[in-house]
DNA sequence: CTAGTCTCTCCATTAACTGGAAGGTCAAGG
DNA sequence: CCTTGACCTTCCAGTTAATGGAGAGACTAG
């Protein structure tokens, strides 16, 4: 299939297909007479595989290792365990402080009068060393 | 004060106190013969008022609002609100996504062996369509 | 006077694409 | 046969918010 259908299919557009395949991520099968890139269904699953990690977060490298551990049918579950709890620490971690923000925020929000007045909490406090 | 102080001083480095002198952000109140750039305390306070927005999420077109508000003195606090306000309203909606992300990568690590054995959940959780 | 630490400007790089220009390819319609 | 429009190609530039480094001037201590 060329490169539209292989967007179609995979749910990633078409330029970042084309970025895949220059970075060396996801290759295309191959290439027809006028050299449009062709995906075969190897090469779309990769494609839908990156697009998921993409989705969970991993970066591309992480995404890299672990196409190369997909495709590496001796590999251990282990190895891509590793990779994935390391990503769910992230995970945890960035929660954490989104929750902090997010109290901080709403605090300073929710004592905002909102009126035709300039006192502002919100702007009182970012103003202050912390 | 010289920018290795207001750096000090900020909780900003160096670098970030000349990139945002370069935007047009935050200029420094002068310079001196050597044309070394001078904070004084109302530039100062301006780039710890932008290292907190910074540190709550705000982009640096919304800090450049927020600063134009906060030296307004005619300013009502409703326009700060309704910034802060849709500010608040994306934390909200990016801790919904990191909590489902976390609920699904929890999910396949708690079913992954972690063994010696290729049968990997994640890996072909990933590889799936959807 | 010199060594070391500032500071300056300018340029390149980062992540992961995205947009656009200029040009080649292909199928359908007139 | 020609044209129109939808694809496809490569290459270059831009995005965000800095960060790193080169090369050169300024200042301070010994």
């Amino acid at each position: 299939m060329k490169i539209s259908e292989a967007s179609e299919q995979s749910g990633l557009r078409v330029k970042t297909i084309r970025y895949y395949s220059d970075i060396g991520l996801v290759a295309p099968s191959g290439r027809n007479d006028a050299g449009y890139r062709q995906y075969d269904k190897t090469s779309l699953q990769q494609l839908i595989f990156i697009r998921r990690a993409r989705e969970f977060g991993f970066s591309i490298p992480e995404c890299r290792d672990l196409l190369g551990l997909y495709s590496d049918k001796a590999r251990s579950s282990a190895d891509v365990k590793k990779i994935a709890s390391t990503r769910l620490e992230d995970i945890r971690k960035k929660q954490d402080e989104l929750q902090c923000l997010h109290d901080e925020l709403f605090h300073l929000v929710q004592n905002c009068r909102g009126d035709d007045r300039p006192d502002c909490p919100i702007i009182s406090n970012l103003a202050e060393m912390k």
